[in-house]
Formats: structure tokens, sequence, C-alpha cells
DNA sequence: TTGTCATATGACATACTTGTCATATGCAAA
DNA sequence: TTTGCATATGACAAGTATGTCATATGACAA
């Protein structure tokens, strides 16, 4: 929430000031993040930030509902063009493609996600546990396929996030440094194979 | 590697020291760990400090490699009390059991590693490239697990061990902050039970 | 032109950090 | 006792950071 000040600043400027916060914290962790700068690449004054925001948290929080606002835009849009599948696994795939379409297309904000995730400064702590991360679908989704008769129905649906979230970062952040979109991609399906039918040799039934 | 004149120290002193960085480094990043912190906690003085070591990268490497002595020493404890099962999950299970209570023991050097996963400055990523991950007996049980028609012969090994690293590093972050032991040793067995079986339900041979 | 008010500025106080260095201390040998 | 050497010390310089505040600027109204 920044100060009314800020939102009477002219969008070109706005925008200078979101980019260079956009630019600082993807660089270095919340706590290593200098105000100074900020101001310094987004070329204003100190006390002109500080009649702006707040503090640091200020323009963190601010900066992340901006990038929230793009990523929900950006997600519809990619909804619009490759309805979803019909069942889980399909579902899945297309939101991993968007994920890592994401990634490329928006590095730093990318970083700024996966920084979100690492981070354990306690401000960064407590904003996480508010995240509402919309992973309802996913159970919703599911369920439903286990009702289908298509996933067993003893397992966890939030386990099976859990487990396929956290494989998601890992190949987010692996992404990261082999920039290999391509391969990526197909390693996530490899994964995603494991998940679905295990690493175990079938009992000497098909064989 | 510290100068002469720390090795000069009597042990209590060297071990003072050492808890000291220990306590430092497991509550803050690398970057953000403080030498003023060091040696406050292990009542030195700041020149004694740099008569010790060269700077706070040294003082690092060097906990890094006592902590390591003593967590060899501790799994070969293990090893020799509980003798590795036959097959890759039941040696699995055990280093799961092994790593969850090296992690109660010593939450502090847990909580360390944990960092250093983590942590993305320069030094740190230098320093986890370097670190030889003793995963190769894990790949080694797979293959001959292949061979012995227990598990499927498509999968790569080395994707295996990185799910699974992957998994077990999220076990151990959940575990710090749950703090329950039981309920997540009891999670890690259904995730390597979805690695193991899958989630898919059985193509209606067995219903 | 003058008055008013929002906004812009950078100097400043304060509080941290790291690494150095002149000096002090204490021990051991001569 | 005196000499000499290893070690201990904290003041210091130089850098970083944050948040405040008196002052300057510029635009618009009277």
């Amino acid at each position: 929430m920044p100060k009314e000040t800020f939102y009477n600043l002219d969008g070109a400027k706005q925008r200078r000031i979101f980019q260079a916060a956009v630019q600082e914290f993807s660089r270095r962790s919340f706590n290593e993040a200098s105000i100074n700068q900020i101001i310094k690449q987004a070329g204003i004054s100190r006390g002109s930030f500080y009649q702006y925001f707040q503090d640091k948290e200020d323009i963190y929080l601010y900066m992340l509902t901006e990038i929230g606002k793009e990523k929900t835009a950006a997600i519809e849009q990619v909804r619009q063009q490759r309805p979803a599948g019909d069942d889980f696994f399909a579902a899945l795939l297309q939101m991993t493609e968007a994920a890592l379409d994401w990634a490329r297309a928006m590095p730093q904000y990318n970083q700024i996600g996966m920084r979100m995730i690492l981070d354990d400064s306690e401000f960064i702590i407590k904003l996480r546990q508010l995240s509402p991360a919309a992973v309802n679908q996913f159970i919703t989704l599911i369920e439903r396929d286990q009702k289908r008769g298509l996933i067993k129905s003893d397992v966890k649906p939030e386990l099976v996030i859990d487990v396929i979230m956290v494989l998601m970062q890992h190949c987010l952040k692996e992404y990261y440094q082999s920039a290999d979109y391509a391969g990526m991609l197909q390693q996530a399906k490899k994964i995603f194979a494991i998940i679905k039918h295990g690493i175990a040799a079938p009992k000497s039934t098909g064989e």
C-alpha cells in the first residue's frame, strides 16, 4: 500500500520505480535488497522514496501485487488459447508449460517468485503463509479422477499436489541454470510419468 | 583453512569459536551472517578473529569441514547399527530415517545444510558445485534392482535420485516447521510409495 | 504578482558492516 | 630480571544501510 503521493505520479515514473524494484528484488534477497539501489536505478531521490512508500516492505508488497496482476492476465490468456485437458495429468502438463512459458518470458518475475519460496526472512515467511496457492482447482481434478477410477482412491490429493509442486519448483530452478526449454519440459514429463505409474516393475502380469 | 594461530589455540576455545560460527550461520544466510556476531558469541576480539581466519569464507569452510567430519562419523554409526536393506527402497528408507535422526539431533547443522542448498550467494553456489553428493551408491542400487527386475528398466536412475533428493529436502524442511518426527516419517513413506507404484489406478486388471 | 500547497531533494544522524594496525599482555627462555 | 616472541585487543578508517527533516522547486489559484 504505497502512499497517495505515489499514485499521483505519472504512469511512466510509477513504472520506472516498479521496474527498479523488480531489478533489485530479483537480484538479492529481501533482507539484502537495498533501497539505495532502487532509488538510484529509478532516478529518484531518497526523500521522494519515503514520500511514496512506507519502507522496504511497502514497495515489496506493491511490486508483488503488480506482478500478480500481470501473471493473472497471462495465465488467462494461455487458458483461452489452449483449453484444459480433461484429466488431471493433462491439466498438469498444461500448467507446466504455462509455468515454463512464464519463466522464459519474465525471468525476473520468476526469479522473485523463486526467492520468495526460498527466502526465510521473517517478513517473507509471514507473507508466504498468506498466499492462497491456486491448488484447489487441481485437488478437485484429482478427486474427480479418483471417482472416475483413473487415480487410486487411497492417495491423498493434498499429498500428490504437494509432491508435484515441489518437483515443479525444482524443474523451474533447473531451467534457470540450464535455460534448456525443450529439455526441461521433457524432464518434467518423465517425472510426471513416474508419479503416474511408479518405478516398480509390473509384477510379471503383463510381461 | 584457518591460520596456524587458530590451531595453536586450546581445544575448548577452538570449539567455542566453531559453535559460535554454527550458531550464526544457521541463523542467517552466508551474506547476512556477521563476523561481529560470531566474535561476540565466541568471546574473542575482532583482531583475534582475523589472526585465526582469513575472512568469512574461511571460517565458513572450516565450519563445514568440521560438520562433515561429525556427519561421516554419525552415518557410520547408523550403518553399523542397522545394516542396509537389500533393495533400493529399503536402503532409501534407512537413509531417510538417518537423515531425520540427524536433523533431530543436530538441528543447527541441518539448518546450515538447508541454507546451503537454498543460498544463492556467489560463494555458496561455487561451493555447492564442488560437493560430491554421495548419490553414487544409490544409483548402483537402482541399477542392480533394474537388473533384478524390481525396477522398470526404462527409467533413468539419475532422474529417480534427483526426484527423491528433492522430495527428501522438502520433507526435512517441513519437519523443521512441524517438528513432528513420526508424522514426517509417515509422510516420507507415503511419498516413496507414490514413487514406487505411481498414483494411476491399475488398469482394471486386479479390480 | 503573490500566495499556497504538493512534491522533490540531499544532507544528516544513527547504526550497522569489514579489515587493519599500533599497542598491550603474558609466557618462556636466557 | 630482562629480553623476545606469539598472541590479544579495541580503536579506527571506510564502507554500507535506513529513515528524517529543513529547505527548494514548481505549478496553479487568486
